[in-house]
DNA sequence: CGGTTCTTTGAAGGTGATCAATAGAGGTGG
DNA sequence: CCACCTCTATTGATCACCTTCAAAGAACCG
């Protein structure tokens, strides 16, 4: 049974918009999802008949191509949106990276919900809104040529979202994905982002802890790096 | 003055969920624009105090990096919604690829408009859903590593776009774009374009007349270049 | 400790970028 | 209507970069 009052992202999902009682309803509608790193959550091809806010954990939206090459979309974050609440079949895969938590809500339920409450509307178009702008800053993203700029990028986007403060990242973060999924993510190949990430290493831009473990030694000159 | 009666996308804009009456008062808070091809409509960094619906003609979604290269991230046809509703400046420039005629509402009134009517909430989330899902898109055709396939792709876009039924593209149109611009969507260069397009001729695939036409031959063949 | 997965490193080759020059189309004015 | 000019597109040659194929090394889990 989910407890609203205990959900940890209360106040930053989509559905804080709502009163107490309004959304223990909208609740009801739905039920709580846990699912274990590497599990698809959502496949691509069913039918679109839930949608979900991420409690805890990291999502991948993802398809997969005739080839059988995974080519990552977009990643979601706790309090962030799944689903899509107007096309019949779902688009891509959600799979999830770590251990991860959802709330699921039946689409008709939250169709309803939309339509009662112009706030809640509101709430999603922003929430939309937003994941237009990251998919189009991982168009530019991946826009640019070079395989150390994008990789470059992408370390000062993880940094900045391993801090909190919104102004500057952090020194010290792990990596949240695998190689072969920061491939996936740039367009570019692991053995290339392994290269790439020694590379940097020996100049002294970056110093390595295990797998995951980045340190950035002169966030300066990767954004130079990364083209600003 | 602009006559909603008369408008050209009347039926198919996200406004045209509105009483006509309440659509002419939403109208009386703007005003109709237009702008000639090349033109920047609005540019990345002004302040976002309006939104504004394509009427007739193209746009391209853009943004230079720092090297003054262009990044093409978006297309937009008539009907289609133009324009931030939450960021407080806009991220990306809006420039016209085509005479164009632009219906241009302040950002409060549709604030307004949005809280008063719920329908036209949940049809610019529709637009916004598309917008994404046109994105990433975007994001899976240019991450195929071979410039054919990209080319294929935006190719039988184009052709699928051209024709109105909505299974089975034209076999004859006109690209709506010029190389540099094919070439700055697809993340490639203007003599990468053009090599390509030259080879799928001398392959029977696609015959050209003049710069802009294009008669696709093998379309098969084509979406198995393209990778499906 | 052995097996599996993930990562690193190496060598070779292909593909697209770059630089450079030509050719064609469109537009303007004489 | 043609000459001229500009912008766009084509074509060519060279080179850097990333991919590919291959194998070994490191981390993780039973």
């Amino acid at each position: 049974m989910p407890e609203c009052a205990l959900c940890p992202v209360r106040d930053s999902a989509a559905c804080a918009v709502l009163e107490d009682d309004e959304r223990e309803e909208l609740a009801r509608s739905g039920r709580n999802l846990t699912a274990r790193r590497g599990e698809t959550v959502f496949a691509a091809g069913e039918e679109n008949t839930v949608c979900a806010t991420l409690i805890s954990g990291a999502l991948k939206v993802r398809s997969i191509d005739p080839d059988g090459r995974e080519r990552i979309l977009a990643l979601v974050h706790p309090a962030g949106f799944v689903g899509e609440m107007f096309a019949p079949f779902a688009s891509h895969d959600i799979v999830a990276l770590t251990e991860t938590r959802l709330c699921v809500f039946g689409r008709g339920a939250m169709d309803r919900a939309i339509a009662d409450h112009p706030a809640l509307a509101r709430a999603l178009l922003r929430r939309s809104e937003a994941a237009l702008h990251e998919s189009r800053s991982l168009l530019e993203m991946t826009a640019q040529s070079r395989a150390e700029a994008r990789l470059a990028a992408l370390l000062l986007d993880f940094a900045a979202a391993a801090s909190h403060s919104p102004c500057h990242g952090t020194e010290r973060f792990d990596l949240p994905l695998s190689r072969g999924d920061i491939a996936n993510l740039l367009g570019l190949t692991i053995e290339t982002v392994s290269r790439k990430l020694g590379a940097f290493e020996t100049e002294g831009l970056i110093r390595r802890d295990g797998r995951r473990g980045i340190e950035l030694l002169d966030p300066a000159r990767l954004s130079h790096i990364a083209g600003r």
